[in-house]
RNA sequence: GGCCCCUUCGUCUAAGGGUUAGGACGCGGCCCUUUCACGGCUGAAAUACGGGUUCGAAUCCCGUAGGGGUCACCA
């Protein structure tokens, strides 16, 4: 479980778990069948985001299928922070990822592991296949390949590594100059992945070419340190975008020089926006914490994203429990789907109605303070929760549950909106005089007995109760819309109520 | 451009050789109603196109078109 952040963060040793696994292939690989038949039912899954910015949509749903997943199996869900890329990398964006995934609920196994904390091993790989044949010292420069792709390009071939160095000496290159190791990779045949959505796919291994393992600055590739670190945490089952598909060929050749177990592949679609294309910063707010100021709760959020390139049946409000309950690879969807915001909000609805009272006053609270420009206070907050259940029905987002509310706290004598205003003409004044002559009578002050009145008044003045209730309803909220107009009657009380009603029927 | 993948209402999806192609969001109408929501009923709305295979195709095969992804000493 991950909860304290702190915890890691301060921690000298940031992945101790890991470090007990370190040297485990070597026990494994010698002790062959106690290693077969058991692996079967251990699944471990991983998100692996890397921290260059917050948690956007597209992660969020590849963590939550790692997550359900794992849970489903009841196997292991682990967390990988991919910061190898120093300059881009920041503690902000750790910071976000890791509050976007807590506040969507997903919990992960074990420490997090900091990839940029595990280069030796990264490196102490590479120069194992490199001694082992399966890979070799490439002297080309930058410089040099850039050249070779711009010919390629010109020449309108495939832009690949020409693997110019692959069966050369290496005292052919000056001496003490620079070099990056390279896989050696098949040229014959094909590959094939037996992807979990996918299906069979398959590639001509000479499409892949011998990609660089450790850069001549000894620091390893993403593609050297992916398959080193799933290796080494145990992953059996790789979820992960469908931008991936393409690298999974070459981490599997990787994986086969190293004679590693072959995890298994799922490459879910890709979320698209409005337009189709592949989400990005000029379709708005994509950040999970972008949602989450926008009022959404994380149960919808979180039933959303499920229900976007997945599907159970005719099932639509589906809990956390049947989703891990449901959960397979088999129903996810091949194509990539788009961003639905209507629908998102539509979801939020349900998942306000059916949210516990107190749960909501706590959630709505900043924005309402916000509103308000003061704190509430206890008795504020006694009346929200009074008011919760007829105002958390209206409402499809948290914002629009705070300014339903703001009328509760506002101070007389209120200030009203424009629609409130017009239908205040002297006819409804005229009734709000008669009203409020009734309602000062009433002792009684409940749902029946004000509503007993009100009705009385409308029989007597001929009138529907909606000739009423609207001009009571701008004196009391300030607005045209709002809960029932008993209900607010009685949420404010007889003398808030009546001082309303008066304040509205002496301004003429 | 090479390689890989995808294609059912506007959107998310169901139907894995035989259904009036179902549901949900959104949109329209009606009902409920004191407003706004909720809810109920209801309407419009899809198998990209073209060929096969088959008694029968959204479903299997081929082609076309469109869309997406990926091609770094980034991750």
């Amino acid at each position: 479980m991950v909860r304290n952040r702190c915890l890691w963060r301060s921690s000298g040793s940031l992945y101790p778990a890991f470090q007990k696994n370190y040297h485990r292939d070597k026990a494994s690989v010698n002790s062959k069948d106690t290693e077969q038949p058991k692996q079967t039912n251990a699944v471990v899954t991983r998100f692996a985001p890397s921290p260059t910015g917050f948690l956007h949509i597209g992660g969020a749903r590849t963590a939550m299928f790692n997550w359900l997943f794992a849970r489903h199996h009841g196997g292991k869900a682990l967390l990988r922070i991919e910061d190898t890329d120093k300059a881009r990398s920041t503690q902000e964006a750790i910071d976000a990822i890791l509050e976007g995934l807590d506040w969507l609920g997903l919990d992960w196994d074990d420490e997090p592991v900091f990839q940029s904390a595990r280069a030796d091993r990264h490196a102490e790989v590479a120069h194992q296949l490199l001694a082992s044949g399966n890979a070799y010292k490439c002297f080309a420069t930058s410089e040099e390949l850039t050249a070779m792709r711009e010919q390629q390009r010109a020449e309108k071939k495939p832009m690949r590594y020409d693997g110019r160095w692959r069966d050369r000496d290496p005292s052919e290159a000056p001496e003490g100059a620079p070099y990056a190791i390279r896989l050696k990779t098949e040229t014959a045949g094909k590959v094939t992945i037996a992807d979990k959505v996918q299906g069979d796919v398959s590639v001509q291994n000479s499409e892949i070419d011998d990609f660089i393992l450790l850069r001549s600055d000894g620091s390893p590739t993403y593609m050297l340190a992916v398959v080193v670190d799933d290796h080494d945490m145990g992953v059996t089952h790789l979820i992960r975008g469908d931008d991936h598909l393409n690298n999974a060929f070459r981490q599997l050749a990787l994986i086969r020089a190293m004679g590693w177990a072959e995890p298994v592949y799922a490459h879910i679609p890709l979320i698209h926006g409005n337009d189709g294309a592949k989400l990005s910063k000029r379709h708005g707010a994509l950040g999970v914490d972008a949602y989450r100021d926008m009022g959404i709760l994380p149960d919808a959020m979180f039933n959303y994203l499920l229900r976007l390139g997945w599907g159970h049946g005719d099932d639509e409000i589906i809990s956390r429990e049947q989703a891990i309950q449901w959960f397979a690879l088999e129903g996810v969807g091949k194509s990539p789907s788009r961003f639905d915001t209507k629908k998102l909000q539509n979801l939020n609805g349900h998942y306000m109605r059916d949210a516990d009272d107190a749960a909501l006053v706590q959630l709505a609270t900043p924005w309402i303070e916000k509103d308000l420009g003061r704190s509430l206070s206890d008795a504020d907050s006694q009346l929200l929760g009074q008011a919760m259940p007829v105002l958390k029905s209206r409402a499809k987002n948290l914002i629009e549950l705070a300014d339903s509310s703001l009328f509760l706290f506002k101070k007389r004598p209120l200030v009203l909106d424009e629609r409130a205003e017009n239908l205040l003409d002297d006819d409804a004044r005229t009734l709000l005089k008669s009203i409020h002559l009734a309602l000062n009578d009433l002792d009684d002050w409940t749902l029946e007995a004000t509503e007993e009145v009100i009705k009385a008044i409308a029989e007597s003045a001929e009138l529907g109760l909606g000739k009423l209730a609207q001009p009571m309803r701008a004196a009391l909220t300030g607005s045209t819309s709002s809960p029932g107009i008993f209900d607010v009657l009685i949420l404010l009380g007889k003398e808030e109520s009546l001082g309303r009603l008066a304040d509205q029927i002496e301004k003429t």
